[in-house]
DNA sequence: TGTACATCAGTGAACGCGCGTTCACTGATGTAC
DNA sequence: TGTACATCAGTGAACGCGCGTTCACTGATGTAC
């Protein structure tokens, strides 16, 4: 599993200018790893330089240390994320709909991509570098983009609550509990998945007195 | 911080047969570490050593590998958190009531003791050991108890749904989500923490059309 | 059209580190006779 | 009451490993004259 020696062939050199390629390479490459080994500390300078077909130093010429560039894999699958919530959310009208669609799409990023959402959301605090407030900020454009329709919903007459922001916070909270557990305790007994996510948001939108315009 | 030298004195030996004192201070020195460091990659068998005040080898006098020795600490944590819950629950007559007191006590000592939660919930699967099964049981114990209380509080015609496995499992959910998000981005702006619990055990208990005996 | 030169995109070798684990051992302690 | 001996609770030294990171360097490529 873990390459001892190269596992690919040597990359060939990018052409003057072309210097930024590598820095793709690179992210990707990561991603490809956490990916297939599923363990973060697998993600080894060493081991991304081997499946890149480069050697260790030539990272270091994008990225300051190990710890910069898993936050910018990290970016990288906060955008993925943004992304599959705005899809889902694209072309729906009902305010509380497009909640739930994003809702939806959370937890299927989160389950069908288990390490980059480990990732993202179990990374140890305290070790952030200085470029952590974009991270921040990307991190929480998803999360705004969910206050805006909650507040189009309570405008709307939907949700009888008033705070957007605390709404918002407490949805945040179940889907990310759903979408974890499942990814941390996959031996454990759950009930069907389906009926599980359908259960939660179910009981969290009567909860929230939900009316739908229909 | 990381100890380079012997932190402590050399300890005294045991008398004979009493060689399994040892296991004991080496899960109580292993659970320190993991609460100072707050970072399990930090509790390595050399500075739990080093912490007791005995050499390395002597750890395997106790345990097969590093890795039965951090599912020991794990099942210790694993008691805690079921005895915080059931003292939480005892002397309570309402069914949901004790199901609320329950989750509350499960957030509190998941934010009171964040490595060891973390530990416990965010673990990889798949290297687990073989005494996995008893590890199983007890995170199981804690969560049946809370299915009790909802099959009471089912009968007792405080909740709207019929299938207590299934909503222990979205309150698991959603108490889970509250207490890992909150660790895990604790620069995050979220709303007064207390808030946010009521909040959302609120809507949760409204959504499962909770009546009260009151 | 030819050549000197700066620059860019990397390389190769090495550093010191802490890690899990194994192995042969030691020396105090209790027990049998 | 004294002594040989088995056992128990550890020790000390070493193994090989992969890691992040630094340093001085190389050699192809484009540009200026």
């Amino acid at each position: 599993m873990t390459p001892t020696s190269s596992t690919a062939l040597r990359r060939s050199r990018a052409r003057r200018g072309e210097g930024e390629r590598l820095r793709e390479e690179i992210l990707e490459a990561a991603e490809r790893l956490l990916i297939e080994t599923g363990d973060e500390s697998a993600v080894s300078i060493r081991a991304i330089a081997d499946a890149v077909g480069v050697t260790p130093p030539s990272i270091y010429l994008h990225f300051a240390d190990r710890n910069e560039l898993i936050f910018a894999v990290c970016e990288v699958q906060f955008g993925h994320l943004d992304e599959a919530m705005q899809k889902a959310a694209a072309g729906i009208d009902d305010p509380w709909e497009r909640v739930a669609r994003r809702g939806r799409a959370y937890i299927d990023f989160g389950l069908s991509n288990a390490e980059q959402y480990r990732i993202i959301m179990s990374s140890n605090p305290g070790d952030t570098p200085e470029r952590f407030v974009d991270e921040r900020l990307s991190q929480t454009s998803a999360f705004s983009h969910v206050v805006e329709d909650v507040q189009a919903a309570i405008e709307a007459g939907q949700i009888r609550y008033q705070d957007a922001y605390l709404v918002s916070t407490g949805l945040w909270m179940l889907v990310h509990g759903i979408t974890s557990l499942l990814i941390a305790k996959p031996d454990f007994p759950w009930p069907p998945v389906d009926d599980l996510v359908e259960h939660a948001l179910g009981v969290y939108a009567a909860g929230l007195g939900v009316v739908r315009d229909e």
